[in-house]
DNA sequence: GATTTACGCCTTTTT
DNA sequence: GGCGTAAATC
C-alpha cells in the first residue's frame, strides 16, 4: 500500500514532515487519525525508522487499539517489533514496572482508582477524629489533584493555595501521599508524575529512554496537562522530533487540568517547530459545519482555522422544544425510530452534558424497543463484586496494598468485625507497617483473645495459600481458588436477590474469562491488574450498536450519522458550574462544538424549560442555551420558544401553572440568580415568591423564622406527630435549607425532625 | 455481627 | 427522588 496515496496536499506535508518538531492544527474531521496512523507508516517504510523507536501516545485506550489498526493495515503486520501505540498513563505504568525502585518504589506496585482513593481519604478523615474537619473526600480529592497535576506539593499548598480550607487540605494531601508511598501504591496522577520524577532525578534512565524513542508522536495534544507536557520534555531532549496532532478547539478537559496554553504555545516550547493547518473536512454536511464554526467563532482563546468541505450543504438543523424531560426523551426516540426505519445501518447518537440525563432516553428507547448502548454508567471494572476479587489479586501481588485489604478483609464476612480492624489499623498506623504484617503478628500474638486471633489466622493462612498458588497457576484459578476459598458466590446469593446475584455471578464469569483471554495474550498478573485499573467503560462500546448514549465528553473522536445534542438549557449547558468565568464558558462551547462535529448528516437538538432537578421541578423555568442563539438562524428550523398552553390541553392545568410561571418569574430579572442561590422550595406563583423573599428578609433580622406558611414551632411547645404521639419541642434551629426541631416525645423519647416534614401539629 | 434504619450526598465532564 | 454508607437496633 502506497504510504501517500490517498492523503491531501496538508495532510502529505503533515505526514513527510522530517526531524524536529512540528504541530499538526487538526479541525474537526480533517483526517488527524490518518495523519499520524500514515506517518508512523512514512517513519518505517520511507525514513528507515526502527518500530520499536517509534512511540504514539493517544489518550484513550480505544484510540491507541484503533491507531495500531490503522497501522497495521498500512505497513502490514510484522512479527518482529511493533512500535509502541499507548496512552499516556499506560505508558507511564509501564516505565514504571521497570524502572520505578530508583525512586523508592516496589516494582509490584498497585494503582489506585478513584473509588480506591475515597476509601484511603475517607480513612485518613476518620482517624484525625476532628469534629471541626468538615471537608467531603469528593472535595479532598479534587484539590489534591489539581495541586498534583500543577506541580505543589503538600508543603507548598497553604501558600500557592490560599483558602478557608487550605491548612486541613494540605495536612491530608501529607498524609495521604506519606499513605500511598507505605502502601507501595500510585494514583492515576502519581503515574504522570512519578514518571517525570524518575526521569528528572535518574540521568541514566532519562538518556536511555530519550535516545530510544527517535520519534514521539502524540494525538489531542490540546488535552494535555502539565506533567504530560514535562513527560514529553523529557522523553523528546534527545532527538526533538515531537510530533502533536491537535485542536484547541476541542480543548475540554481543563478540570482534569488539561492546559489549552500547551497547543497554544508550542512554537515557543518548541523553537523552530512546523505549524499545519489541516483545515478541510471530510465528516460533516456544509450545514453542520457553518453552525460549528459559528459558535466556536465566540471564542478568544483560538489560533483560530476554518473549516471547509467539498461535502453536500445537508440538511437544515432540527431544533425542538419539549414540555419535560420525558418528553424531551419521548421525541427523541421516535425520531431515532424514523431514522432507523429509513436506514437500518444508521449510526446514531445522542449525547448529553451530564451521566445523569441518560436515564430519560434509556427509558424512552425502551418503551420503543430500541436497542441502545450507554457509555460510561457503571464501568464493568467498577462493579462491586469485580473490584472485590480484584482487591483479593491486589492484596497477594502487594500484600502492602491496605486499602484492597481493608476492602476485602471481611467480605464475606468472616469474623473480622470492626473492633479488630480499628485495632489492626491503629497499630499499623502507629508503626508504619502495612497492614497484613500486623495481621500476622496477631494472629498468634497469645496476648490477643482467642475470638479475635482465630479468625485473622484464617485469614492469614488463606492469603498465604494465594500467595503459594500464585506462581504456579494462572488468574483465572487464582480467581476461583478465591471464589471457592472465601464462598463469595454463595454470600452474592444469600445476600443479594435471585436476579441481582445472578448478574453479578455473571460479571464473575466475565471477569474470569477477561483473565484467561490476558493469559493467552502472554500477560503477567500485573499488566492484567493494569489493565483492570486502566480501563474505561468507552472501551467497551459495541461498534455495532445503531444507538450511543454517551456525554459530550465520551463523545470526542466518534463519529455518528444522525447526532442528538440534548438538554441545551441554560444551567446545564453551559453547566451553572461554568458560568462564572469567560475561561470556563469558552470550555464549554468548545464541548458544543465537539458535539456539534460528530454528525455526518443531520444534527437534532433539544431542550425543555421544566427539567426536574433532584426529583422536584427546579422550581423555575431554564432558558434555551446561550450557544444556540450563537448559531446562524437560517440554518435551524424550530427555534421559536412554543406556545405550552394550546400544544397540550390535556395537561392543561399543570402546564398553565408552570407556563404562567415561567413568563412571569423571568420578567422579574434578578429572581432566578436569588432562587438558584437559595434553593426556594418551589414557588409556585409570583406572589408566593415574594412572600417568601420578604419572609426571608425579615427572617435574617429576628433570626430564626420559618420557611413557609403554618404554625411555628417554638422551644417548650407541646406538639402531637403521627406516629411518635405527642411531646414536647426542645429546640429549634436551622440547618441548611431546613429548619430542625428536636422534640422529646412521651412514648418514644428524644426525635430530630425537619419541620416541613414532620407534619406536627400544635396542641 | 448482622439486619434494619437514617442521612447525606448527589448531578459536570475522566485517564 | 434514589442510592450507598454510617449509625442504631436486634
Amino acid at each position: 500500500m502506497d504510504i501517500l496515496a490517498g492523503l491531501n496536499p496538508q495532510q502529505r506535508i503533515a505526514v513527510e514532515h522530517g526531524q524536529g518538531p512540528a504541530l499538526v492544527l487538526a479541525g474537526a474531521g480533517s483526517g488527524k487519525t490518518r495523519v499520524i496512523a500514515h506517518r508512523i507508516a512514512y517513519l518505517i517504510g520511507n525514513m528507515a525508522a526502527r518500530p520499536e523507536n517509534i512511540l504514539a501516545v493517544t489518550f484513550t485506550n480505544k484510540a491507541a487499539r484503533e491507531m495500531r489498526e490503522r497501522v497495521q493495515k498500512i505497513v502490514g503486520v510484522s512479527r518482529s517489533a511493533e512500535p509502541l501505540i499507548s496512552t499516556f498513563h499506560s505508558f507511564c505504568v509501564r516505565l514504571l514496572r521497570r524502572e520505578i525502585p530508583h525512586i523508592g518504589y516496589k516494582r509490584d506496585f498497585s494503582i489506585y482508582d478513584t473509588d480506591d482513593q475515597k476509601r484511603l481519604i475517607r480513612q485518613i478523615l476518620d482517624e484525625e477524629k476532628n469534629p471541626d474537619l468538615d471537608i467531603s473526600p469528593r472535595e479532598v480529592i479534587s484539590r489534591i489533584s489539581y495541586a498534583k497535576n500543577h506541580g505543589v506539593s503538600p508543603d507548598q499548598y497553604t501558600a500557592r493555595f490560599p483558602s478557608q480550607i487550605a491548612d486541613d487540605v494540605q495536612h491530608i494531601y501529607g498524609q495521604y501521599n506519606a499513605r500511598l508511598q507505605q502502601s507501595n501504591s500510585l494514583d492515576f496522577d502519581d503515574l504522570l508524575l512519578k514518571s517525570v520524577d524518575l526521569l528528572r532525578k535518574v540521568p541514566e534512565a532519562r538518556k536511555y529512554y530519550g535516545d530510544w524513542y527517535k520519534y514521539i508522536l502524540v494525538d489531542e495534544y490540546q488535552d494535555t496537562n502539565r506533567p504530560q507536557y514535562e513527560l514529553l520534555r523529557l522523553l523528546t531532549s534527545v532527538h526533538k522530533n515531537l510530533f502533536v496532532v491537535g485542536d484547541e478547539d476541542q480543548s475540554i478537559y481543563k478540570f482534569r487540568g488539561a492546559d489549552i496554553q500547551n497547543i497554544l504555545k508550542f512554537e515557543k516550547d518548541f523553537p523552530g517547530a512546523r505549524i499545519i493547518k489541516l483545515e478541510q473536512n471530510y465528516r460533516s454536511s456544509q450545514n453542520i459545519l457553518r453552525i460549528a464554526g459559528a459558535v466556536v467563532e465566540n471564542n478568544t482563546e483560538r489560533k483560530g482555522k476554518t473549516l471547509w468541505t467539498e461535502n453536500d450543504s445537508g440538511d437544515i438543523i432540527t431544533c425542538h422544544c419539549e414540555k419535560s424531560a420525558r418528553e424531551e426523551a419521548g421525541w427523541v426516540a421516535s425520531r431515532i425510530r424514523e431514522v432507523l426505519l429509513e436506514n437500518p445501518d444508521c449510526h446514531v447518537a445522542v449525547l448529553y452534558r451530564a451521566n445523569f440525563l441518560s436515564r430519560n432516553f434509556e427509558d424512552a428507547l425502551t418503551e420503543k424497543g430500541i436497542p441502545y448502548a450507554v457509555v460510561g454508567s457503571v464501568a464493568f471494572f467498577s462493579r462491586m463484586e469485580v473490584k472485590d476479587l480484584l482487591a483479593y489479586l491486589r492484596i497477594v501481588f502487594n500484600p502492602e496494598d491496605d486499602v484492597a485489604l481493608l476492602r476485602i478483609i471481611n467480605t464475606p464476612p468472616r469474623g473480622i468485625g470492626n473492633a479488630a480492624i480499628d485495632m489492626l489499623t491503629e497499630a499499623a498506623l502507629n508503626r508504619n507497617l502495612p497492614i497484613l504484617q500486623v495481621l500476622r503478628e496477631k494472629a498468634r500474638d497469645p496476648q490477643v483473645s482467642r475470638r479475635f486471633s482465630r479468625p485473622l489466622l484464617r485469614f492469614q493462612e488463606l492469603v498465604d495459600k494465594w500467595t503459594a498458588i500464585q506462581e504456579s497457576s494462572s488468574i483465572a484459578q487464582l480467581l476461583e481458588a478465591v471464589l471457592n476459598d472465601t464462598q463469595y458466590r454463595e454470600m452474592l446469593q444469600k445476600q443479594e436477590t435471585a436476579t441481582e446475584a445472578e448478574n453479578r455471578m455473571a460479571n464473575i464469569d466475565e471477569l474470569i474469562r477477561a483473565a484467561a483471554e490476558s493469559e493467552e495474550r502472554g500477560e503477567t498478573i500485573a499488566d492484567f491488574l493494569d489493565r483492570a485499573s486502566l480501563a474505561s467503560e468507552l472501551d467497551h462500546l459495541d461498534p455495532n450498536a445503531r444507538v450511543a448514549l454517551m456525554t459530550l465528553h465520551s463523545a470526542k473522536g466518534l463519529e455518528f450519522d444522525v447526532v442528538f445534542l440534548a438538554g441545551m438549557e441554560e444551567g446545564l449547558f453551559p453547566h451553572s458550574q461554568s458560568m462564572d468565568s469567560n475561561e470556563d464558558i469558552e470550555e464549554e462551547r468548545r464541548l458544543c462544538y465537539v458535539g456539534i462535529t460528530r454528525a455526518k448528516r443531520k444534527l437534532f437538538i433539544t431542550w425543555t424549560p421544566f427539567r426536574k432537578n433532584y426529583g422536584p421541578e427546579a422550581g423555575f423555568a431554564s432558558k434555551m442555551s446561550r450557544f444556540l442563539k450563537e448559531m446562524p438562524q437560517d440554518l435551524i428550523e424550530g427555534l421559536d420558544e412554543p406556545d405550552y398552553f394550546d400544544q397540550r390541553p390535556q395537561h392543561r392545568s399543570y402546564f398553565h401553572e408552570a407556563g404562567a410561571r415561567y413568563e412571569e418569574i423571568s420578567k422579574h430579572k434578578g429572581y432566578q440568580a436569588k432562587i438558584r442561590e437559595e434553593e426556594l422550595p418551589q414557588p409556585k406563583t409570583i406572589a408566593e415568591l415574594k412572600a417568601y423573599l420578604q419572609q426571608k428578609e425579615r427572617a435574617s433580622e429576628a433570626a430564626g423564622s420559618g420557611a413557609s406558611a403554618g404554625p411555628v414551632f417554638k422551644a417548650g411547645m407541646r406538639v402531637r406527630h403521627e406516629q411518635f404521639g405527642e411531646g414536647i419541642v426542645l429546640s429549634r434551629e436551622r440547618t441548611g435549607n431546613d429548619i430542625k426541631l428536636v422534640v422529646a416525645f412521651s412514648r418514644v423519647g428524644k426525635k430530630s425532625l425537619i419541620e416541613r416534614y414532620a407534619k406536627l401539629k400544635a396542641l
